[in-house]
DNA sequence: CTCCATTTCCTAGCGCTGCTAGATATAGGA
DNA sequence: TCCTATATCTAGCAGCGCTAGGAAATGGAG
């Protein structure tokens, strides 16, 4: 019996392959670079094996942004745990954000960009990307005042993301992106 | 020598029906269902001369975005206009940005999320985004207090922004849009 | 150990994409 | 009327995501 639990480890271990192929090449080359023939022969396998551990790329990209949906959370709980105060815990949060972006740029895309619907489905990334949003609404609960605090979160994410994503399409002048965030911080800790 | 006015008219005429074609059609299905053939039958004309007018089809969806930035800075000077005051016109000139991206995704996603250089190495964008970008630092400059200008202008833009691509990307619950836009302009207008 | 059934995997190919080379038709000037 | 130059089309390339159908490997029964 022993032969069938092997059997689904060696499986499982090939879906993380072939999650991390597409991972390292999208993050290396962009996700254009990401074919379903290139993460086959990466894995050493051929094209329909991806069939059958993945609906199509969409779920393979989704695979990945699950992935960086956990990283992000615990990105940003580690940036809020060593803020000195809850004024500093807003900037240091804002700027691992944007650090994160900024270094995974791909996989900032997989998550917010791309793949639009399919992850959104399953039950895995509700839980992660809720985990990131309680984080970003515990760093700013001290200095939302009045204001739901579930909408004042998710307004200072859209802030963010909209510096992540606008600088990232060349529509921001490069310099100046740290001032901006100082902005941003600023009207949303006053 | 007319004949040659008429054919360079004849010709400029066929370069906008490419854009209006690609427009409507991305507007109507989305950029996906905008492929060179279906635009090369809409026009109806062979696929290569699409060529003899853009480098690729990254170009026609550049030429759409320019179209797009004028109309863009158009809906935005219209709504700063009328605003009755200062503060008024924050949240005007916010409501218009954010309803002419939600009427029209696919132009907004052409000016901001693809085609990410073409767009920005000709001179006609740079003209028209300008307008739009002076007419959001008009717009702000009552507000804006210490800040610089650029910058505050640019971080609003950036709420603005975020605001946008993560309702349409399902990441944002439908409801309480209107919340977090009033969340935004209170925070850049107080 | 052999045979068969089942599962696993690969080869080959479909219809589509953006794009282009080379042939053909059209038009203007001598 | 003929020649040249421009305008346009037909046909095809290489690549894409994805899949049907057959070959190979595997495990259990006799």
């Amino acid at each position: 019996m022993s032969t069938q639990a092997r059997r689904e480890r060696e499986r499982a271990e090939r879906e993380q392959a072939i999650i991390t192929a597409a991972r390292d090449l999208a993050l290396a080359e962009g996700w254009d670079a990401v074919t379903t023939r290139r993460l086959a022969a990466e894995i050493e396998y051929s094209q329909p094996v991806l069939y059958s551990h993945f609906k199509g790329k969409d779920a393979i990209m989704a695979a990945v942004a699950v992935e960086g949906f956990a990283e992000l959370a615990d990105a940003l709980t580690t940036a809020r745990a060593s803020a000195a105060n809850a004024r500093q815990a807003v900037a240091d949060v804002a700027a691992a954000y944007v650090a994160f972006a900024e270094q995974r740029p791909a996989i900032y895309d997989a998550m917010f960009t791309l793949a639009v619907d399919l992850p959104f489905a399953t039950q895995d990334v509700p839980t992660d990307l809720a985990r990131g949003f309680a984080e970003l609404a515990e760093t700013v609960r001290p200095v939302a005042g009045d204001h739901d605090l579930e909408t004042f979160t998710e307004t200072f994410w859209s802030g963010l993301h909209g510096l992540v994503t606008l600088m990232r399409s060349n529509r921001l002048r490069r310099p100046g992106h740290d001032r901006r965030l100082a902005v941003l911080v600023d009207r949303f800790s006053r």
